[in-house]
DNA sequence: GGGGCCATTGCAATCGTATGCACGATTTCC
DNA sequence: GGAAATCGTGCATACGATTGCAATGGCCCC
């Protein structure tokens, strides 16, 4: 370590004072060159002493490659989404990439514009969650050879990569659920109808109601937000007849849900009325909410997100794939459960 | 906008089809620099044609600045991050610059060892939240140019630039308003020791307790974390005498101390024990919570950390500055009130 | 002992952009 | 109307690294 400051400090200033060419120094950095060991040691050594480190910026300019991940994401309040960041960038960190994150607003033409500021700084791989770009975008993406990743959202153009979980099935599970603990007016806060998600589980829970023969009692848009979500159980259940049981798009929407029902209208949970919702964020297991929900699993969304993209980049291989994660229901105490105690999952 | 692919557009081909020079195209889109109206337009319907956009590495490279910066950041499982991270990329990105994030562990060597990665990336600043960097490393950055600034974590190093808020004034207001309350038994969760935070909240509430001539009651340690407070709160109401109140450095384990005093030990809120928290996150204010605690503003925080920031990264001043934002009380239903309604604040 | 092979190293070109300098053209001012 | 100031533009170089190519030397093998 250098005593004095570590102004800017080249490779040929290292390599004047190892008595070396420039090269050398750069090979000795480079993993995969040739360098002897009697080089290597004095390269080192001279770097250590001026505290020299590549610069990976202009490394990137002739490699072509940056090692950095733009990641476009939004909805932070959603306590899922940090937990994915965390994730996501800890795993990037561990194969030697770095994720540079822009904040994105939900309009579609906000986030292009957002992506090609990430282009500007030529990265590796785009990772979009819960947002939507346009696929002319995309595909342009593509066709510049940086691999896209849909994190939690799935688009129509099949030329994408996408990772989700199975929101149609984890959708079913629940709507069953509620159905054979004897529920019979099951009503449905919507989440962003923009959103795959919201479509693919609530499709699921008519996919439930409709083996069963039943319809929807009653449906509110709480576009993902934890407000509006509580306006819309206002109005639901300022109708006549209200629902014996909510199904809500996502956790953090069921939250505002549960406490209008408790605190506003006096409704005991799961005695007068069941919520489930789905994702299963941490604050779902909390006793004061301790929610019905699904695991959708941030660890293993991850997991897939890296491979896909990891593999794209390195293997150069662009054809699109899509991983879809398990989504298995997590019983806990917010749903009145089946008599005998299971369910037909 | 290009009918094809935006393959690596270059300057030179800009300038090839625009018929100037490459210098030209340069400055046509370096602001500041001097172009003819003519030139201007010929320049941008040519890289418009082609997709041009220039490549912020190479142009990094060279003039020295990346507009990026570095956020070293830990715990998202606190909601306040969250809500600082999507403020300060969205600040950030509004003056042009924008965030390489960092996640680390909270030893002192991994920052440092994240730190070390950061400054290869050649980034025009760093803004460390919620973790503490060696003052050896953090001296290095100034020495090499590269502004630092503490959010949310001051150290000894008065070289550092930090922001925080008023945590003192905030604990002492805090603890005013439980003796204001009547309580006699005051126990307190402590943060991790390491950071300031916990350190100077746990100060303001001996502040308060001093000066009424009285003594904390009971202590444990929960490190920020939602299980080890919990942990915490087990152990101080194993004792004989149990609290009245209890003191927690912040919200995210006051959600944890408030389930296990209901769910577990079955007390009432407030009126068995009262609890205060520390940062007003958003589920603070939720019915399930209606937690009373201290504002720490992400807005002002955030605001101030930018200005500084951009101060010593554009005016080249570093003479390090500390901001110290207001920390209002928020008086809500988790803790007894005082007879008059009002507190000695 | 000589030829061939491999490992090691330096030279020089290159990545895509910014910018100092020189120069020509145009404007300004008295 | 002429000198000086101003503006716009191109040429060439620099930023800090990687890498193809060629030259060198050592070693092995027959």
């Amino acid at each position: 370590m250098p005593p004095g400051v570590l102004e800017k400090i080249t490779s040929a200033e290292v390599a004047k004072r190892a008595g070396v060419s420039q090269s050398a120094v750069s090979r000795v950095f480079t993993p995969g060159a040739s360098a002897s060991p009697e080089m290597t040691k004095r390269v080192r050594r001279a770097a250590d002493e001026l505290g020299y480190r590549p610069n990976i910026l202009a490394r990137s300019l002739i490699t072509g490659r940056s090692r950095i991940i733009g990641l476009v994401i939004s909805y932070l309040e959603n306590n899922f989404y940090p937990e994915v960041l965390e994730k996501l960038s800890a795993a990037l960190q561990q194969r030697g990439y770095h994720v540079l994150v822009f904040m994105a607003r939900q309009s579609v033409e906000s986030i292009d514009d957002v992506v090609q500021e990430i282009l500007d700084y030529q990265v590796d791989g785009i990772v979009t969650a819960s947002v939507a770009m346009s696929s002319d975008l995309a595909m342009r993406c593509q066709a510049a050879g940086i691999p896209v990743v849909l994190f939690n959202r799935a688009q129509d153009d099949p030329s994408l990569s996408v990772v989700e979980s199975d929101n149609r099935a984890g959708g079913a599970a629940l709507g069953r659920f509620l159905l054979a603990g004897g529920h019979r007016r099951i009503g449905y806060i919507a989440g962003w109808e923009g959103a795959s998600t919201q479509r693919d589980r609530e499709a699921g829970l008519m996919d439930a109601l409709e083996d069963a023969g039943m319809t929807l009692h009653a449906r509110a848009v709480g576009n993902f937000r934890h407000e509006e979500a509580a306006e819309a159980t206002r109005s639901m259940f300022a109708a006549a007849e209200r629902p014996d049981a909510v199904f809500v798009a996502n956790d953090h929407m069921a939250f505002a849900v549960m406490d209008v029902l408790r605190f506003e209208l006096g409704l005991r949970i799961p005695d007068d009325v069941s919520v489930v919702g789905f994702d299963d964020v941490p604050m779902a297991a909390w006793p004061s909410y301790d929610l019905t929900t699904v695991r959708q699993s941030a660890e293993a969304m991850v997991a897939q997100t890296v491979d896909i993209l990891i593999g794209h980049i390195e293997q150069q291989d662009s054809t699109p794939r899509r991983a879809s994660v398990a989504a298995p229901l997590i019983q806990r105490g917010s749903a009145r459960v089946p008599e005998n105690g299971s369910t037909s999952q």
